[in-house]
RNA sequence: GGCCCGUUGGUCAAGUGGUUAAGACACCGCCCUUUCACGGCGGUAACAUGGGUUCGAAUCCCGUACGGGUCACCA
């Protein structure tokens, strides 16, 4: 045994298996599709471009891929409880759903498992072994106090600070050293003992194309002294004993890609194919900078879930950012589900977009303007039921007619826009609940007290809730010479002085008389929901407080 | 600071040596119209900058500026 050996088998006397066990243990997939991982820290928040990254691995494994969730829970400082349920109610409540991996607080599906890290030390610790046998890795006994001392020499000294050169003491160890030290029960980190070449590293990424950067030249820990890997070396064995094809993650990883490329040649990997996706952005104070958690509200993606934008909404709009034909595809194929979308990684913008509201706000009228009334009155509920208990009361008293009120204008080719998420929703329908009306105490624009008064009267005189619109309207007309007012809109724009006014000032008496507003859908339908006992006590109320207001 | 990456209208962006430099959102105007919305039509508005290469550059090369990222026993 040689003395790599001996000092390999002092520091993991537990490891029981060699690499190729697991490499026959975890063979490479059959199937032919991309294989891609979402893989966030349990830290229980979810940030916009977490959900970003989701959706897109997501797309680029759904034609025949795999697509599964591990949980990165290696620094167990940053752990939180319940984080692991919160993701995947994230990721599903914009239907993004993996097909493999971790499936809830320690559940999980799959033949490439333990998707959970630190249910993986057995596997990083043979690893690490290996590499300790075959010198590509040592033990390095510096404490902490010692590392930051050094990073500030080498700070000060204009250096950029890192575990190399003359300042990797332990890595000129030798192995009888390192050995006795680590009988002698020393505390300890696993280096990576690093090639430092002079050569450069050039890595195709599939969306920032060909990137060269300068190679490794620092020896990265690669297991931590509670035995756990940092980032860096999970990733590699693990994404390469899952048989993942394509990392797809933040550009902040970049930075460290040479690292990550040295670690798969040292373990003896094939690396995967890299996706860095720029971050999303916001602007402030004329700059940009990427979305914050700790000052963007926006940056969380409950968010989203609490002003009440759909799943749907959310994740087209970041397709828009993805894909850009996203949009014209949308256009052509306004039912079609999202995952026909041809996407392609390769579309992805190299630099990172802001994040527009208006633009997330119309995708969102768009999407539920092409919902029917039922799935609408469900969705919407179901936001209220959480997030605005009150209005959801309103909503579920009479579900039959809250129905027959998202009824209106809704289907067709050209239908109402006015909702881009549930929150919106309380505003725009307001009026049709007793609870929540709003009566009007002014009166329209040069409109006299007494003459509303008339047209109340007469109106309700005629008034049928099963008529058209156009009856309506003509009857609404017809009611017009008796109180002065002009029918024909074209003749009253010609001579306006000649008469009290006109049927538009008539249309808005009975407008704001019924809704308490100057803005509202169509007329017919709208008193049609509200129903003729509604329309006739908001009617007659108005025509009293119109006309009192005026002998006073 | 070193090293990487990026830069086309206000925003997202098409575009890969020859285009009147698409489209979408936003904005403005007009039309439709009993209000609003929808819809239709139209409009304002862009290749960061300086040098090259080339008959010809948004596209290729170099510099500059600006923006972003990264330099942990965090991911």
């Amino acid at each position: 045994m040689t003395d790599l050996e001996k000092l390999a088998l002092a520091m993991y006397p537990d490891v029981d298996k060699t690499p190729e066990d697991y490499e026959n243990l975890y063979p490479p997939r059959e199937s032919g599709g991309a294989v891609t991982r979402f893989a966030p820290s349990p830290t229980g928040y979810m940030h916009l471009g977490n959900l970003f990254s989701a959706s897109i691995d997501f797309l680029a494994a759904k034609d025949g891929g795999t697509f599964y969730l591990r949980l990165e829970d290696t620094d167990k400082k940053r752990e939180v409880e319940g984080a692991v349920e919160k993701i995947l109610d994230g990721l599903s409540s914009f239907g993004i759903t993996p097909t493999e991996g971790v499936t809830g607080s320690g559940t999980e599906t799959g033949d490439y498992g333990p998707y959970v890290q630190s249910m993986r030390k057995d596997i990083y610790s043979c690893y690490a072994k290996s590499l300790v046998e075959k010198g590509l890795a040592y033990p390095c006994f510096c404490t902490e106090e010692k590392l930051s001392a050094m990073r500030e020499e080498q700070t000060a000294a204009g250096e950029t600070p890192g575990y190399r050169g003359k300042w990797a003491v332990c890595r000129s160890l030798s192995p009888q050293e390192a050995l006795a030290r680590v009988e002698a029960g020393e505390s300890y980190v696993v280096r990576l003992r690093s090639e430092r070449s002079a050569n450069k590293v050039t890595v195709d990424d599939c969306i920032k194309g060909r990137l060269e950067l300068p190679s490794n030249d620092t020896d990265a820990v690669i297991m931590k002294a509670d035995g756990i890997p940092p980032y860096a070396f999970a990733h590699a064995v693990d994404d390469h004993l899952m048989r993942t094809t394509h990392v797809i993650r933040g550009d902040e990883w970049i930075a460290s890609l040479p690292l990550h490329m040295e670690l798969h040649k040292a373990l003896g990997f094939r690396a995967p194919k890299y996706a860095h996706i720029a971050p999303i952005m916001k602007t402030e104070n004329g700059n940009k900078r990427k979305l914050s958690k700790r000052k963007d509200p926006e940056a969380g993606v409950s968010f989203y879930k609490e002003a009440g934008y759909t799943g749907d909404t959310v994740l087209e709009y970041l397709m828009t950012i993805a894909n850009s034909n996203f949009e014209q595809w949308r256009k052509q194929n306004p039912d079609a589900v999202l995952t026909d979308f041809p996407f392609s990684l390769k579309k992805m913008s190299a630099s990172g977009a802001l994040f527009d509201f208006d633009k997330l706000e119309d995708v969102g009228k768009n999407r539920i303007s092409r919902l029917d009334a039922r799935t609408v009155y469900e969705l919407l509920g179901a936001w209220a039921e959480e997030f605005d208990p009150d209005f959801y009361g309103i909503l579920a008293k009479d579900p039959d007619y809250s129905v027959s009120v998202l009824s209106i204008d809704r289907g067709g080719n050209k239908p109402r826009k006015d909702m881009a998420k549930w929150s919106d929703a309380k505003d725009v329908l307001s009026f049709f609940y007793d609870g929540l009306f709003e009566p009007a105490a002014v009166l329209p624009d040069g409109v006299e007290g007494a003459d509303a008064a008339k047209i109340i009267e007469e109106f309700l005189k005629t008034y049928d809730p099963a008529d058209d619109k156009n009856v309506w309207f003509e009857k609404v007309k017809a009611i017009c010479p008796a109180v002065g007012y002009c029918a024909d809109m074209k003749e009253y724009k010609k001579s306006p002085g000649e008469y009290r006014g006109s049927v538009a000032m008539a249309s808005a008496v009975l407008r704001l008389a019924a809704t308490g507003r100057t803005q509202t859908p169509d007329l017919t339908a709208v008193m049609a929901v509200l129903g003729i006992d509604r329309v006739r006590s908001r009617l007659s109320a108005y025509a009293e407080l119109v006309n009192a207001g005026r002998e006073e």
